[in-house]
DNA sequence: ATAATAATAGTCAATATTAGTCAAAGATAA
DNA sequence: TTATCTTTGACTAATATTGACTATTATTAT
């Protein structure tokens, strides 16, 4: 019954390549002309659910024989993921960008499932219920960096 | 015999079909045309009788492909013991007093050590990092009610 | 070589498609 | 009568879709 819109079924059919393959490499016109859509949703696909805080990393080229190549990247194996990790959140980060930090380190065992859905909770909107939503995605990277910060002591 | 006013109404419907299904997913408007009323009386339904203490979770998203999805949980047996802390907590709480309430949940094995420091960190004055101390409490309570609500039910 | 053209992908803003909020008005119950 | 619950709709917010325009790279023509 879910996924009703197309973003979500073509992100489902990279994802299903992904399984299985180490990258995928795609020419963006061809995954449009097969879902039916203009090619520049295909980075709307990507931009919203491809990205590094996903565990995603993103390569392209323009031109004859361009392709776009998407490739799941291990966060973990890195020794300073938790710098890394740090740096992109910044002093603000989105919900949305926040469920994809918080589930990456579950996908890496960092955080079990039970931690993973504290954090997303402590974090969520409706949760910290400010107005200002510079204020809420400011106060959002705050709590998952000090929670990242405490997460280094533990291991 | 009870009133059957249409949001009644509305709240059978939906429970009727919890009753052999795990979730319901509807599209608001498509229910909303379904017993002739405005879409916002979905909300004021959900609002009213699917709530966390009645076992429900609810979840949306808007935009194209849009949907509202309920879920029946699982409550823990003593659930009321939460109730019992949220009132107590209210909208403010110092960050001594959390502690408290976070290391009497670990003392009840509500919590695991390590995810009461995550509540704990989550939730010290430094990490939130604002100066008004008054919003920082109330920023306490809610992210702290937040969880408790969370941790009435197994998911 | 260089210039022109073709073949890609990227950006951005407009529009479409949902759901959420809130307060006023109306209905019902105490 | 008064308090609470329900109904409504205007306004807001989030997400998805589309297409015009731009940028980059490869290929072909001169």
């Amino acid at each position: 019954m879910q996924s009703q819109n197309i973003s979500d079924i073509i992100e489902k059919y990279l994802k299903s390549i992904l399984a299985d393959a180490e990258h995928v490499e795609i020419r963006r016109s061809e995954i449009a002309d097969l879902f039916n859509v203009v090619p520049s949703q295909i980075n709307y696909v990507i931009k919203t659910r491809f990205t590094i805080q996903n565990g995603y990393l993103v390569e392209s080229k323009r031109g004859g024989g361009g392709y776009i190549r998407i490739e799941k990247v291990n966060l973990m194996d890195d020794a300073d993921v938790l710098d890394t990790l740090i740096q992109v959140i910044g002093d603000s980060i989105t919900q949305r960008d926040a469920y994809a930090v918080v589930q990456s380190l579950y996908e890496d065992n960092v955080l079990n499932r039970r931690e993973a859905q504290l954090i997303l909770v402590a974090t969520d909107r409706n949760t910290l219920g400010v107005d200002d939503h510079d204020l809420e995605n400011s106060l959002r990277a705050r709590i998952i960096i000090g929670i990242l910060n405490h997460l280094r002591y533990e291991s």
